[in-house]
DNA sequence: GCCGTTTTCGGCCCGACTGTTTTCAGTCG
């Protein structure tokens, strides 16, 4: 049993929990471990066979004498017998927007329904309007609800969400009221997926803002509008909320705004300790007869106000970032514009669409000092991979077009394939005429986790390897990454010094965040690197960064922010 | 169910919007 497994049945419990109404505080005791337990970048199994549960923030004695039974017979006898007492079609009717656990319970109760079918047939004939509570417009909201969650993809990658997000900031900066406008929520921690879409608006004029929001052409549905808070569904079925605070709430209304709420409930629970209420409109001093604000209109002032420094956003999921903040060992965050270069994109000699001299030029225009043009090699011809002969032609066109450029270097490199026995596409005699060669797997995905493992292992212990591409394979909504001991690979990288690639193509995110902190510990270098196919994708670069960030790196741990000089003696081509 | 620089017991973030009510429960973020 997997760590996603496991967490899948925590959450369930706590599903299960809250359609019997128990204890608000257990429940939450659950979701949290839950999540904390898909974070985890090892193993379970690993953590458990070192008896080190308990030492997981969020997992007491319960939970992880609950984690050993699973991992040892693959069952949970307490959940097996709750299961019973709540079908499972239950669990399924909490995702209807508007259907809380609540509402689950009593439908079950009073009319025995258990699948999301049997609600949808009983809200038609008007079987719940006659319950307290219950009404017309709650049996039209249940019904839509059902309607939506049919349709609705579960969440988006985060290119396609910030495209959303910026289209619609900049028809809200147009009203006249707008003070300040930020992107919240998930989008600005730079989540790699994202479900809803949040916006936060300091104005003077709520009502203009919303009235503008709501109207606006892309809004399908207006699924809530108020004076501080809004929320519509756009064409192509997301969700999007909007806050508006005054100006001087700005910096609580969004840190509170942009979340997690596991780590703002940590903030505002040090507030308390603090003598201190933390919430969107201020920071205030609990007073006898009233509160006095302090703080409010800088997102630093809830940070400071509980003597820790500003926390980046990436950083706020609860894993740590509190303690570091408390202890100040705060990482110093890389930044976008500590990349120096981009050290894997293609070119049109294999699949790319532009020429090597216009991604380079693409590349000088974003403030680049270099660039390495990584063709695929040979024997994935589906890519148009380049044998060794394109190889020395293509070297003439990039040697010509270096002799025209002043401080700017591209780099002669090569997205090589590794074999399913480990063995590479080019030899150690090719190998050593490029200055980059990032190490790929793009087939036989379908091995097992040794055959997998050891192919990029031995890859990674050939000298002239400098890069792992894309080290898990996964693409996000699509195909979960080849079967590997990640954990294994972490440490190869830091044994043989072979770089594992951040890839910022937004569809892979890979390696992902989660992984990185393990990794930088066990001496890992990384790479952020588009795999442009074409001048256009040179800009997924600020999606890497967010990887990056999320995973505490800071700009020594990323090859791609060294000068040339040091960059080729840490590559060994100098 | 978890946790402890006041606690091993008694806390556990805080507020907005909707619908059904006539003061509030449920849902959501």
């Amino acid at each position: 049993m997997n760590n996603r497994e496991i967490a899948e049945i925590f959450h369930s419990i706590a599903d299960i929990l809250e359609i019997k109404s128990e204890n608000p505080f257990r429940i939450r005791a659950y979701r949290k471990a839950a999540q904390t337990i898909e974070d985890l970048p090892q193993s379970i199994k690993d953590i458990h066979t070192n008896g080190k549960l308990s030492d997981i923030p969020g997992i007491g004695e319960g939970i992880a004498g609950k984690i050993s039974e699973l991992i040892q017979t693959e069952k949970l006898k307490e959940y097996e017998e709750i299961r019973k007492s709540v079908p499972s079609g239950l669990l399924e009717m909490l995702n209807i927007s508007s259907v809380g656990p609540k509402t689950v319970a009593l439908i079950y109760k009073e009319l025995d329904i258990t699948s999301v079918e049997g609600l949808e047939k009983a809200v038609k004939d008007h079987k719940l309007a006659k319950f307290p509570g219950m009404g017309e417009k709650k049996e039209e909201n249940i019904l839509h609800g059902i309607k939506i969650l049919r349709e609705t993809k579960e969440r988006i990658p985060i290119y396609e969400a910030e495209v959303i997000a910026e289209n619609i900031i900049s028809l809200l900066r147009k009203v006249p009221t707008v003070q300040n406008i930020s992107i919240a929520g998930s989008l600005r921690r730079r989540r790699e997926t994202i479900g809803d879409i949040d916006i936060l608006i300091a104005s003077k004029n709520s009502e203009e803002v919303m009235n503008v929001f709501t109207t606006l052409p892309q809004v399908e549905e207006i699924l809530a509008k108020g004076n501080t808070r809004s929320s519509v569904r756009i064409d192509g079925g997301r969700q999007v909320d909007i806050r508006v605070v005054q100006e001087d709430s700005f910096g609580t209304a969004l840190h509170y705004f942009t979340g997690s709420k596991a780590h703002n409930i940590r903030i505002r629970e040090l507030g308390i300790k603090n003598n201190l209420k933390i919430n969107e409109y201020g920071v205030f001093k609990r007073g006898k007869e009233q509160d006095e604000k302090i703080g409010g209109s800088k997102e630093v002032d809830v940070f400071k106000s509980i003597g820790m420094p500003y926390i980046p956003p990436e950083m706020r999921e609860d894993r740590g970032e509190i303690e570091a903040g408390l202890s100040g060992t705060l990482p110093k965050l890389i930044k976008i514009d500590n990349l120096r270069g981009d050290l894997h994109v293609h070119s049109n000699w294999s699949d790319g669409t532009n020429s090597i001299e216009e991604m380079a030029e693409a590349a000088m225009e974003r403030g680049y000092r270099y660039i390495a043009i990584c063709d695929h090699s040979k024997s994935l011809k589906i890519a148009s991979g380049l044998d060794e002969k394109q190889l020395v032609e293509r070297q003439k066109e990039i040697n010509k077009l270096n002799n025209k450029y002043r401080n700017f270097q591209i780099l002669s490199g090569v997205e090589l394939e590794i074999h399913i026995n480990g063995e590479l596409d080019f030899s150690d005699d090719v190998l050593e005429t490029l200055d980059v060669v990032v190490g790929a797997i793009h087939t036989g995905f379908s091995q097992d986790e040794n055959v997998n493992t050891s192919r990029i292992i031995k890859a990674m212990e050939n000298n002239y390897v400098d890069i792992i591409a894309h080290p898990t394979g996964r693409l996000l909504g699509k195909r979960e990454g080849y079967k590997i001991d990640i954990p294994a690979i972490l440490k190869t990288a830091g044994d043989t010094g072979t770089a594992l690639e951040i890839n910022a193509f937004p569809e892979r995110l890979d390696l992902a965040d989660i992984y990185l902190q393990e990794a930088k510990e066990k001496g890992a270098k990384f790479a952020i690197n588009t795999d442009a196919h074409s001048i256009s994708q040179l800009d997924f670069a600020k999606f890497g960064i967010g990887v990056a960030r999320r995973g505490w790196l800071e700009k020594q741990d990323v090859i791609n922010c060294l000068d040339i000089d040091e960059l080729q003696k840490s590559l060994g081509t100098s």
